[in-house]
DNA sequence: TTTAATTCCTATCTGGTCAATGGGATTAGA
DNA sequence: TCTAATCCCATTGACCAGATAGGAATTAAA
């Protein structure tokens, strides 16, 4: 399960991303959003210092998207906030941990199925973008090029 | 994530069907799997109650697998351990539970995501029951006839 | 009948993490 | 200068996971 915080990132650049490009402030989203304030804005932080989103200071200031709303993934945030989407550390691309109690990883029954189902959901989130959660169909160049391509982007 | 307690559940039923229907020590599955004993006692309490496994008690006690290991998924477990495999409660089809933020459920972006990513692990993890998971591709009659139908069984 | 080995039951501890709040420093526009 | 925003730091309270302890109840073998 998503931690809140992660579920409060998640609908917060859902958020900025229905603003397209616009910037928000964070009693605003709070507001729309029904998260508290004071949270939010550490959550927001989080997401600045993972390059997510950009931010002004100041009278005007706010919070927008660091990139275009098809170039972000479900994944890429929920990675940011909560970690692997594997459901062990042992079956993680992004997060890899051994298991200390596993003597023999290779020949674990376990892992494999886990690392099974994590391919499948790690397919749903990295391919779902802000936009196309939006049900924008209009996918930029760029973004098809990069995921159509082998690139690092698209690797779980 | 899975907890420690549900990994340990999971190692232990997979070692309960690698016994092909024997009875087994907490003792030895402790040491064969590299598992604090007290703790797993505890945790082969909630198999048993949630009817996966059968226990006999006195000397040459032990545990063992209820039904047949191709009729038990990897899914059944995780759910009586950890619950829900969706990411979010809104999402899951067995623990659903309302967003308290969430003003209308029908048109949030972020649920319908989810459920995508909840019904790919579900099908992976409901679809591998313990006996395909070691390998064994016999399957009893009853649990193709099972797992063919629209049984409950079969649902996320 | 004793003994040994097992499951079972209840209680407890400890550390860590999550969710949220408070108070103020810094920045920038009007 | 005033106002309104982001930013920074610290802390609180609640809760739960992971694990351990000690012993009661049960059963079969010796």
């Amino acid at each position: 399960m998503l931690s809140q915080r992660c579920k409060y990132a998640l609908k917060a650049m859902v958020d900025l991303a229905r603003a397209s490009g616009g910037s928000r402030r964070v009693s605003d989203i709070a507001e729309q959003e029904n998260i508290p304030r004071k949270f939010l804005e550490a959550i927001m932080a989080d997401l600045k210092k993972g390059l997510l989103v950009a931010s002004a200071r100041g009278k005007l200031g706010g919070y927008r998207l660091s990139r275009p709303p098809d170039l972000i993934t479900f994944g890429e945030i929920i990675r940011l906030i909560d970690g692997p989407l594997a459901l062990l550390p042992c079956a993680s691309q992004n997060f890899y941990r051994r298991c200390e109690d596993c003597e023999d990883e290779t020949a674990c029954v376990l892992r494999r199925v886990l690392i099974d189902a994590r391919n499948e959901v790690a397919a749903v989130l990295d391919r779902t973008t802000l936009a196309t959660a939006l049900g924008g169909s209009s996918q930029s160049q760029f973004a098809a090029a990069v995921l159509t391509d082998k690139s690092p982007i698209s690797a779980g």
